[in-house]
DNA sequence: CTTTAATTTTATCCTTTGGTAAAATATGTC
DNA sequence: GACATATTTTACCAAAGGATAAAATTAAAG
């Protein structure tokens, strides 16, 4: 993973001593990767108060101070987790453009969606316990950025259903149904195993639950 | 709170020395639920690792020996919560009937649901972490309980389907989305906040978010 | 090669945290 | 009001956990 370059998170200043010192060497930029990929595996179990830097390192096979090398605190760590997260979270959103179809863009949205609960459930988990937890490091991300975009297309929504392309439904919960629907099969991933004995892994059970969801929602929705 | 008798979860056979000894004086039911209510607010905020004896202490306004005094250890206190939670959780879903019409019956499953989340906010969050956290104390549950009841209830389901009285929908899928969606409203309210500035507290808002999850859900669905 | 800078290890510190022991206090019953 | 029992407080402890210092090692540049 490791995709994004901060734009929710201010770039942490610290984080990585951005004096004069050159970055990102082979080993600097292994080496975080791996410690980002562990730390999201460890925050997604225990949430960022019960993860621990110690199991993180012996997740990514390498001594604490070490660990502290590359990231200075533990808090420090789990906000580049998170900017992470955020940036490929937010972006299908970004996409939805109403100059075409609902039908067409809506039903892309899901699979955008539920294509990230496939790709990136851990990294889901670690997004929905930050938020279960009430948002302590986010929020202030929530309130401005997240806030932006989905007014934006929210109002993308609106011209749909003004134009009569779409039922009269209200944007903000539309939204919210299809992140609650797509994000709950990444996030409750084990009660899904229980109950089905299947995961999003299984390309079947993959393209049944895309289908599903979207023939249900899109039913819900269209005129 | 405080509302059930454990079935799921075995009732701990420590947790208040069961030998002789007389239970429930007036002092300590009522200790016993300032416990779990503060309880379940801090396991919400910070998960089974993160939250800490002394901070549930402080908030049930007692001090950490004392609250070890009622439940014995840190774990059996929140099997406790989790106990609780379980129960008011799934008691909605038993209550699906065959003999009636999915039409009502789904609808007042739907409203079941999202009164929970209007009610017990919290309580939902500790069970969402639970689940996000891969479930490691209730995975027992889930494979055998729960597993039970809701394949009891996909049969209730399967059966309108073939009776035509709804569309050709999987029940596993159908009760997954519906808990996604009434769940959200309580485990991601710090995000409906931020983007609506709205809670299930509010009457208005409780009442429309009600109506359109119905909409969309039992549009997508009927016949 | 050598020299310099980057990386890793070892030893250690201080705080937090779950939990115990035992003394002190309150409560209820006769 | 005295006795027994239930509850609360005070004083601790050992382990875990975040973090630092400084020595040791490795990689890179010239």
């Amino acid at each position: 993973m490791t995709l994004n370059q901060g734009f929710p998170l201010p770039a942490e200043p610290d984080a990585d001593r951005a004096d004069g010192k050159r970055r990102d060497s082979r080993i600097q930029v292994r080496n975080r990767e791996k410690i980002l990929d562990a730390a999201t595996e460890v925050f997604s179990m225990y949430g960022r108060r019960g993860a621990t830097l110690d199991l993180i390192a012996e997740k990514a096979a390498m001594s604490k101070p070490n660990l502290l090398y590359y990231f200075s605190s533990k808090e420090k760590l789990y906000l580049a987790v998170l900017r992470d997260i955020l940036e490929i979270w937010l972006q299908p959103l970004k996409e939805l453009d109403e100059r075409e179809s609902p039908e067409r863009e809506i039903s892309a949205y899901i699979d955008q969606k539920i294509r990230f609960s496939q790709l990136y459930p851990t990294a889901s988990r670690v997004f929905a316990n930050e938020i279960v937890a009430g948002a302590p490091v986010l929020k202030p991300v929530l309130d401005s950025y997240l806030r932006d975009i989905v007014k934006k297309k929210a109002r993308v929504i609106r011209k749909w259903v003004k134009r009569g392309e779409l039922a009269d439904v209200d944007p903000y919960h539309l939204i919210m149904m299809i992140w609650a629907v797509t994000q709950h099969y990444a996030d409750f991933a084990v009660q899904i195993d229980s109950l089905l004995g299947k995961s999003l892994d299984d390309g079947r059970f993959y393209n049944q639950t895309r289908k599903h969801i979207k023939r249900i929602l899109m039913r819900g929705i269209l005129k």
